[in-house]
This record gives structure tokens, C-alpha cells and sequence, in this order.
DNA sequence: TCGAGCGTGATAGTAATACTATCATACTAA
DNA sequence: TTAGTATGATAGTATTACTATCACGCTCGA
């Protein structure tokens, strides 16, 4: 079995003060910055605790990330950096417009797995992170401010490819982009609810990602008219 | 013309220490609360902020509600329980189930504004508070306990009446819960958009709810199979 | 080989936050 | 009249989210 190719993610500049992938200090804040997060939540997380964790100091922590909350812009970025790769790969030469899409959703709503290819990024926690802290990443008081600098950039340009691929099949479903984030969004909601908050969803646990899949792929084939 | 009759909504006694409905300072609280939050976003309001815009002191905020996160729980099931109300309103003596379904998605996309019944409540800031703060309110690392609890119980009855509207018409639909749930955060969320992110949404501003009454009622309609 | 500079660690400090505690006072109800 | 309750006034604590300063050591180019 051959290794699986290494690869990189390119992360808008204006997310960190120094790129983190160009030094080992830069990569472990990364790499346990995720999993501490995953581990205590955002709001437990701190840069203190996650410097003495590395064996390092809050003030180099700083030097990477201008606050938590960038650093938590830099992870949901990479994460949709990641999922739109992964996107590509599973729809590239596929001819069937109807099948390409199908493929996506399958894929949006796949269990996520530690993915050898990113060592250093323990994707399985990345998206638990995600789930449940990406509404606090765009929901704020600056977040106007912050959308119009492009810090979205990398969910933007993710919703836009899937809302590609519904103007494929039919060119005159009229709201593709908030089908598209209504998809994107409820994906991770249900994910959310099926762990934590079981009485809020009727999908099942042990049967999340199957039924997940029939959820959002019949809802949104039906709402595009197939 | 009539003026309308006073509601008073009921709020689990778990959510506050003291009922800020007994007295003219809890009244304050919660009403000024709601702008607070709603004028300068959960994480900038502090119940210091509150206590010297009302004239009283931090120590007796603190009296009616244990935290500020306490505090948005209570507005959170507040308002779940108006828009209930509200919707029972709508939907009464309508004998077509379809019909019910329908009046129900109008009310729940139609634009927010200040209710003459309950005077000391900013029904507009509270929905633009719930918008954007909601989230927040039940995502979080001891999500799973206050689940349990029954913390979010106004939002669980709320969720599962609507799924019922849903069961009226098509019995054999099988995700009632996840659909609702993912209709009401989209709601939530394209109104978000269309207000700060517009480039995450094709829903425009100026039609917005006319615009999401129908994202959202064929998209619920065309899923159940009608 | 020297030295400049860069990256990091070590330490300290600040304003604000999210509470908790204590005491005084005024009004209210028996 | 008094006992209790609601509120205000004030103070204090641990933690957070930074910012600042200095020293050290490694590397890279002259």
C-alpha cells in the first residue's frame, strides 16, 4: 500500500501574524491548539494553557495568532480549505451533473476520519471543533467588519462550488446559495444534536452519518426538482 | 381600536434565581437586557454594563439571574415560547392540514416587531439576540448536561409541535424533527446573512422575508411530498 | 570566525471579567 | 414594633486576554 501523498493547505495571511507551518513552535500550536479545543471547548481553551501544554509561553503563542479567536478563523478556513479539496478529488471526471452531486453530499456528510496525508492535523477533531464552534467564528458583534475583509473567504468560495454544482442540474432553482449553506449548516447542526442533543433531531446516533446522508441528499434533490 | 391583551409567558423557574417578572428591577433587567445584548453582542454586554445603565448594581443583577449565559437561556425560552403562542394563534380552526403547515412557516419568516402585549419586551431586539446568539446558548461544553437538565426544553416542545403539523399531512415522512430543525435554524441564519453576510446567502435584503417564506415553504413542502 | 539578527523563553504587568461576600438601609407585612 | 426582605454600596478574588521588556542561543552571511 502506498503512503498517502502529503498535503498542504494554503490559509489566507491576514489569519496569523506569522504562518504557522514554517516552524515546528507554529505547528504544534496548531496541531494541540485543535485538540484542546475539541478537548475543553472554546471557551476553556486559552493560550496559556495551551503554551504550558507544548512547553512553551503564552507571549510566542502570540506571535503566531493575534488573539484565539483568529486562530479559531485559521482553523475553520483550513477546515473548508480541506473539505473542498476532498470534494474535488471524490466529483472530478464524474459526467453526470445529478451524480457529481450526489457524490458531494456523500461526502459532506461521510464520517471524518484522521487523515494521514496532514500529520499534524487530527481532521476527526478539527471537525468536531467546527460543529460546534463555527457559529461563534461568524456570528458576532465585528463579524459585518470582518466579512466584508474577506475572513470568510474560504466558506464563500466552498458554497459557491456546491451551488455550482445544483445550477448544473437545474439552472432555474432560484436560492442555490441558501440551499447551499441551509445544507452546510443543518449537516453540522444534526451532527451536533445526534451527540449532545438527542431530543432535538430524529436522526440516530448509531445511524448519524447513513441517515444524515438520505436527510440532506433527499431534501435537497426534491427542492431542485428531481 | 382594542388595545391588546397582556400576555405573560411562563419561563422554567431553573433559568432564574429570582422571577424577574415579581418586581420593577427584574422587569428592568430583562428589558434592558435584551437591548444590551441586541445593541453591543453577548460577549461585550456585562451585567456591570446592565447594572449602571439601570441605575442599580451588579451584586443585584446577580440576585434574579446566576449568570449572564443563565440570563440568555431565559430570554432564549422566552421567546420560543412566544413564537408557540403565536403560532396557535395562526393556526386555530384551520381545518387543512396543509393549510396549518403553510400559515405556520409564514409566521415563523415574518419580520419581528415590538408587541404592544408585552410592554417591557422588545420583541425585535430579542429575535435579532435569538438570531445571533442562540447558538451560543446551547453549543457549548456543558451543552449535554443542560440538555438533560431540560434547559432547553421551550425550544424541544416547540420543535416537536411544528414536526407534528408535519405528521398531519404526510405520516410517513421520516426525519419530522431534523426537518424542523433545520428549517428553523435556516431561518435564523439566512437572516443573519442577508443582514451581515449577504455574500453567504441569495437571498436579498430588501425581500428577505417574503423571499425565505418561500425558500423555506417549498423547501419543506417539496421534501414531505407535496 | 565574528557579529547581526531572528526566534524563543522568561517574567512582569494591566485592564477587564465573572463572579462572591459583607454590611447597611429602607420598606413591608405581621 | 419588629422581623424579614429587597436593594445598594463597597470590596475582594481568580482568571482572562492581552502587551512589554529583556536575555539567550542559534544560524547565516561577510
Amino acid at each position: 500500500m502506498l503512503a498517502a501523498p502529503r498535503i498542504k493547505l494554503e490559509v489566507d495571511a491576514r489569519l496569523y501574524v506569522k504562518d504557522p507551518t514554517t516552524s515546528e513552535l507554529g505547528e504544534r500550536i496548531v496541531e494541540h491548539g485543535i485538540l484542546m479545543m475539541d478537548e475543553m471547548g472554546l471557551e476553556d481553551f486559552t493560550f496559556r494553557k495551551l503554551a504550558e501544554r507544548i512547553g512553551s509561553t503564552e507571549a510566542s503563542v502570540y506571535r503566531y495568532f493575534g488573539s484565539k479567536h483568529k486562530l479559531l478563523l485559521y482553523l475553520t478556513s483550513w477546515y473548508w480549505n480541506w473539505v473542498e479539496y476532498r470534494l474535488r478529488l471524490a466529483t472530478e471526471n464524474i459526467p453526470s451533473p445529478d451524480e457529481r452531486l450526489r457524490l458531494a453530499l456523500q461526502e459532506l456528510t461521510r464520517p471524518i476520519v484522521k487523515d494521514e496525508s496532514t500529520p499534524r492535523i487530527d481532521e476527526a477533531a478539527l471537525y468536531r471543533v467546527v460543529v460546534t464552534e463555527s457559529a461563534k467564528a461568524y456570528m458576532h458583534a465585528t463579524a459585518q467588519a470582518e466579512g466584508k475583509e474577506g475572513y470568510y473567504r474560504a466558506y464563500q468560495r466552498f458554497v459557491n462550488s456546491v451551488a455550482q454544482l445544483i445550477r448544473d442540474i437545474n439552472p432555474e432553482y432560484p436560492h442555490p446559495i441558501a440551499l447551499v449553506s441551509t445544507v452546510l449548516e443543518s449537516g453540522h447542526m444534526q451532527k451536533y444534536f445526534t451527540e449532545h442533543l438527542p431530543f432535538l433531531t430524529d436522526l440516530r446516533r448509531e445511524e448519524s452519518h447513513r441517515e444524515t446522508t438520505m436527510f440532506l441528499t433527499s431534501l435537497v434533490f426534491k427542492a431542485i426538482g428531481r
